[in-house]
DNA sequence: AGTCGTTATATTTCTTCAAACATAACGCTT
DNA sequence: AAGCGTTATGTTTGAAGAAATATAACGACT
């Protein structure tokens, strides 16, 4: 493979991986960052900035796990002591955990096929 | 994992793999099939039609390839016989089959980890 | 009561990317 | 010489998605 591509520039194997329902997206490399950040920060809006996405957006991503989880990944409260806040459910955790895994499962198979591809 | 999901709804794990250089990509499921289509057509406009496609797309995307490679994976002539057509290089069946190989992996991988996940 | 930061949601604007359209050149075939 | 199907490329149009803007509600805290 190597001996087919220009000397003058240097390639890399990449991919992505996820979850996905009927109507929707479940779970991506994306939305696994947000669950992990609304855990950090306890908070959507913070989260979103951190991201450099707006609210809205990450509000519609968390909305969208939430819907097609059997329990929310994601608990709310609006009001309150620092104006409100997010916390990621123990659901929400276990997934966390489980697709963090995955990933790091899937970097292996990655950099098992860039050898033998690239190098 | 499958206990966090919806029960009422069906969850699959997908991915994607690509070869990518400093600017573009250079290889994808997209650009595996076209190559494909152009082996066995003899003809990017052809081939772009079966993928309901563009011909500007397709050139493109050949155009790209071509010229992120070594030589040529796709050698065109304008004119002649048919009033031209296309062909894929040694090098591109190279290409063609070692990509193909990938993919068949990643879909094992895929297969794997499904049983893992969701089942 | 008023302020604050957050969630929640609708509407509008912008941008980006794909599709559509148009045109020329090429070389065999008739 | 004219026609054909293809490669090659520029320009215009359209659609989808993202970003920006706006507004309301909520509940603790001052």
């Amino acid at each position: 493979m190597k001996d087919l591509l220009h000397p003058d520039l240097t390639f890399r194997l990449n991919g992505r991986l996820w979850i996905e329902g009927p109507t929707d997206r479940f779970m991506g490399i994306g939305r696994l960052e947000l669950l992990e950040k609304i855990h950090r920060l306890g908070s959507i809006s913070r989260a979103a900035q951190e991201m450099q996405m707006s609210y809205k957006r990450a509000w519609e991503l968390v909305s969208s796990m939430n819907q097609q989880a059997r329990q929310p990944l994601v608990s709310t409260q609006t009001g309150g002591k620092r104006g409100g806040g997010a916390l990621v459910t123990p659901e929400g955790q276990q997934l966390l955990h489980e697709f963090e895994e995955l990933q790091a499962r899937f970097q292996t198979f990655l950099a098992a096929e860039t050898a033998r591809l690239l190098e």
